[in-house]
RNA sequence: CGCGGGGUGGAGCAGUCUGGUAGCUCGUCAGGCUCAUAACCUGAAGGUCGCACGUUCAAAUCGUGUCCCCGCAA
């Protein structure tokens, strides 16, 4: 069995060593090409740059895919599968029909949910109670491909969007090296998707972490476990942004609070109210500081009951 | 080489220009006062000044390098 992979992030790399570890070859590593990311100039690999070279396999960075000697080049590997996890560009048809079986794609849902780029984000935003990894044979439609294989992955009320992606790379390279066993012998089914149960999770944004107090507790809870680690769910302190990086539902006995009001302060942290019910505020990470438990953050911040978050 | 801010006890900061005892406010702990307290009084603990090298009699401060954090932009 010969794949081509391709990738960038982390969650792509720990899918790129589970091959390497398991019986197939890897004969190349397409990544994008490496850009220096911003802040404090630093020029880094991508992690699936890092771990191909450390295996001595040849990694490609083409500016564009299309390119006819590029083309020639990905054809003359003779490849069996092209696996894509987390490329960052669409992959025209051309380059998917080269392979001589196909190409696949692991994605961070149940399938056809959460078709796009954030779907673990949004499956904890909507506070869904399962999610799970689908692997499917790509077409040149966004995560549109008919369905290989699946598992499930339970979301628990502790989960957050960091701790759920955690439990998807175990579960990622798992599914991924049995659905190419299964590949290789032939024993796979194609299962279309069910178009009518298709719902979106398109790119986050900063926006989408701005916290209405507003709304309801839980749903807000939600939105600071998804988000995480960015954008992250904010609100403003005194004209700054100040992220909550962690907070549980506090029930709320009076009704008489504003939204956005902050009705008592301990070492736990500070309890906030929303509609019908409150939040306690238990960690934060202002603007210009590092993060930091919320009983910290009212030390060194004018900070007392009464005081409204916008 | 995209732009900018920052790193000094647990938190927020001053001190850096002009080198010379590690400071301030809050918090923590102990004791006191009080009917009582988040108030007040007294005392204590808690620091590799991000790191390294260099200059100097002497470096938080000057020079070089480096790591890390944050906002914008992606």
């Amino acid at each position: 069995m010969k794949i081509i992979f391709f990738g960038s992030d982390d969650f792509a790399a720990t899918h790129l060593e589970a091959l390497i570890n398991s019986k197939v070859k890897v004969c190349a590593c397409v990544c994008p090409p490496d850009k220096s990311k911003g802040r404090g100039m630093k020029v880094s690999y991508s992690p699936v740059k890092e771990v191909a070279l450390k295996n001595n396999i040849e990694v490609f960075q083409p500016l564009d895919l299309t390119y006819p000697a590029f083309m020639d080049k990905l054809k003359s590997f003779q490849a069996d599968l092209f696996v894509v996890i987390a490329y960052g560009k669409i992959l025209p048809q051309a380059v998917l029909d080269i392979p001589k079986i196909f190409s696949i794609n692991v994605h961070a849902s149940l399938l056809p949910q959460y078709r796009g780029a954030a779907p673990i984000n949004w499956a904890i935003i909507n506070g869904d109670k399962e999610s799970g990894i689908t692997i499917i044979k790509m077409n040149a439609k966004m995560d549109a491909g008919e369905i290989v294989s699946s598992a499930s992955i339970a979301i628990l009320d502790s989960d957050t969007a960091i701790t759920l992606r955690a439990k998807m790379m175990q579960e990622g390279p798992r599914l991924l090296t049995a659905t190419i066993k299964g590949i290789e012998k032939g024993i796979y089914n194609l299962i279309l998707q069910d178009e009518k149960k298709v719902t979106l999770a398109p790119k986050l944004n900063k926006d989408l972490g701005k916290i209405d107090w507003k709304e309801d507790a839980n749903l807000i809870n939600n939105k600071i476990r998804g988000l995480l680690p960015w954008p992250s769910a904010y609100t403003s302190f005194q004209g700054k942004m100040l992220k909550v990086l962690s907070a549980q539902v506090f029930q709320l006995v009076s009704k008489e609070h504003k939204a956005g009001e902050v009705i008592s302060l301990d070492k736990n942290g500070f309890v906030v109210a929303a509609k019908n019910s409150a939040l306690l505020i238990k960690e934060v990470h202002p603007q210009d500081s590092k993060q930091m438990s919320a009983f910290d953050f009212t030390l060194g911040h004018d900070l007392k009951s009464g005081y409204i978050f916008g």
